[in-house]
DNA sequence: TTTAATATTTAGAGTAGTCTAATTTTTAAA
DNA sequence: TTTAAAAATTAGACTACTCTAAATATTAAA
């Protein structure tokens, strides 16, 4: 069993590296838990000794297998416990989030395995987050329309919802594929346009609400 | 909110303190939290400080109000997560323990009310034991026969099962009394008669079947 | 009532997790 | 490619909680 600390260090770095797919920075972490700099460094140190990251001095963590999975059931914990907040105690998901992050440390898996099934087996959460199964896989995500993502978000596009010639041939001129990723960097009020990077690149394109409403994509 | 630290010691000393009614000692507390005696006195100072105890040197901690409040919430959100883990994911009495020790820690009075709303505000825990309200108050405790009482408890006379002259004058020789509290020394296998010790004294009576299946008791 | 046993407190120290200030390393700009 | 800015690390220290060992206070026995 890890610390409650420990385990506020791995789900963040997790999500970080799972949102970027590069090391995770000291002070990506620093901001993300409110804590300074030099002190995660010093839990860097002591997750890499434990094996649930691998450390390269100055240039961030990588989770391992034992730490993903380490996060996945700690983001698992959390997930349920909010569909239960939400769907057995009617309170509202915007409130159940500050709740879960403390219900998320209570270490039994029986209890999880039993609230799992009250619950009858959900596989997203009330925020439409995917809840990991008891060997921390993931399911599916849903896919939505990328008009109603929001800036700051990045995506992977996964299919379309028009087949016409013309959409198919304009989505290939742009550069734009079916697995390929892409970061909302903002969306315009007036039009509901957005300016997005595609992959890695610095390439900035806008598209149309006309393009975004006709592209599934999930996170 | 108090840390969970200074949680587990005021529920320890608000226990043994309802038990004895005597100022709680260091020793007692280290037994029971498994910890140095001397790091017990060190707490007994800081929750002095906080107002949560009384404390005479040497001479042990005595709840305040406040104290005996903060702990009653605790105990509230222990047995109503027992409850909720008996009556809602059929787990079974003898595993909910230790669970709740872990959630009873949790900070939320929406959640716990919530809780409380959903069980359909239980007044008593699958050990039987009452659960305070919300405002720390405790239901009258449930009655049982003597008979189904088990060694080394302490229980309290709170009726008869037989009104007849007979019995209430046996009662009276052996020097029962309403409101008299006994311990159960030993049950013995054979007949069912109990070997009890009476108040505060060292006097020893045995109780046949006839007469402990025919006494009221709460704890 | 003195003494021996037991309980309590004090003093000093260790661990986990945090901080600030100073130094070193990396990154990005000129 | 050198240099300035930003990021990361080190060193030293603090807090909460814990410990052991030694000193003191209380209780119970002789």
């Amino acid at each position: 069993m890890y610390t409650l600390t420990e385990e506020n260090y791995l789900k963040a770095i997790y999500r970080i590296f799972e949102s970027t797919g590069d090391p995770v920075s000291t002070t990506s972490i620093a901001g993300n838990l409110q804590i300074n700099a030099a002190s995660v460094t010093d839990m860097f140190k002591k997750l890499g000794q434990q094996k649930l990251v691998t450390y390269e001095k100055s240039r961030g963590v990588r989770p391992t297998e034992k730490g993903k999975k380490a996060a996945l059931q700690i983001i698992r914990k959390h997930r349920l416990w909010e569909t239960f907040m939400v769907d057995k105690l009617k309170l509202s998901w915007d409130e159940v989030h500050e709740i879960a992050e403390q219900l998320e440390h209570v270490h039994s898996e029986i209890l999880i395995e039993r609230l799992d099934h009250l619950l009858d087996y959900p596989k997203f959460d009330p925020h439409g987050d995917p809840i990991p199964d008891k060997n921390g896989k993931l399911p599916l995500s849903k896919s939505f329309l990328l008009s109603e993502g929001k800036g700051g978000q990045m995506y992977r596009i996964t299919g379309v919802g028009n087949n016409s010639d013309t959409f198919l041939k304009y989505l290939k001129k742009l550069g734009l594929a079916i697995g390929e990723r892409l970061v909302v960097k903002e969306v315009e009020e007036f039009d509901g346009s957005m300016r997005v990077a595609l992959g890695e690149s610095e390439t900035e394109l806008t598209l149309s609400r006309e393009v975004t409403a006709n592209l599934f994509v999930d996170i």
